[in-house]
DNA sequence: ATAATATTTAGATATTTGTCTAAATACCTA
DNA sequence: TAGGTATTTAGACAAATATCTAAATATTAT
């Protein structure tokens, strides 16, 4: 629960989901929609990634990534607890 | 949206939510539920306060927290939209 | 008025976090 | 195999964060 929370607790972390979710995306195409260097958006991936709220695969040179939503039942259950 | 996963990222404060989902407590209160000093509790307090997550009221001396559910409507509006 | 209680504010400090540049790794192609 | 592209890893640094103690504020009770 806490790596969820805190890979969620950033505005351009929450950004690369929001792109996933259209489609899956390259690390390289990500990082181009964001004025930020490379190795940071990276390490976005690598928080995002070890939250489980994205995957990696690997083809050739590039790394395509996509959002994993059935991790977000987790947080979800939470909120909706708290609601009752 | 910011203020709030900002809020939400810490698990002491999560659990005050969980404390205030039961009951209405008081500062002093919340403090004695964990092992960190008042003061600190305050500052979460107020974090949390900031965030519209909880509401507080003075009587006296004492201050009583509520938790505010219908923020959270938004933290799960945005999550429900990226599953989609 | 004085003392006690409840809570917050202020200031200090250690840790975590997001970012960068430079270098390393992996793959592809000529 | 040499050079180019895609991506990550490593190391440094500034800003943000969680925590603490001490002091301030506000309220109640003696």
């Amino acid at each position: 629960m806490n790596y969820l929370f805190k890979a969620l607790n950033d505005e351009t972390r929450r950004e690369i989901l929001e792109l996933l979710k259209d489609k899956d995306m390259t690390a390289g195409d990500i990082a181009d929609a964001f004025n930020i260097s490379k190795p940071s958006i990276s390490h976005h991936l690598d928080i995002l990634k070890r939250a489980d709220l994205v995957t990696s695969e690997k083809s050739g040179q590039f790394i395509t990534y996509s959002i994993n939503t059935t991790i977000l039942e987790d947080v979800l259950q939470w909120i909706l607890t708290l609601k009752k």
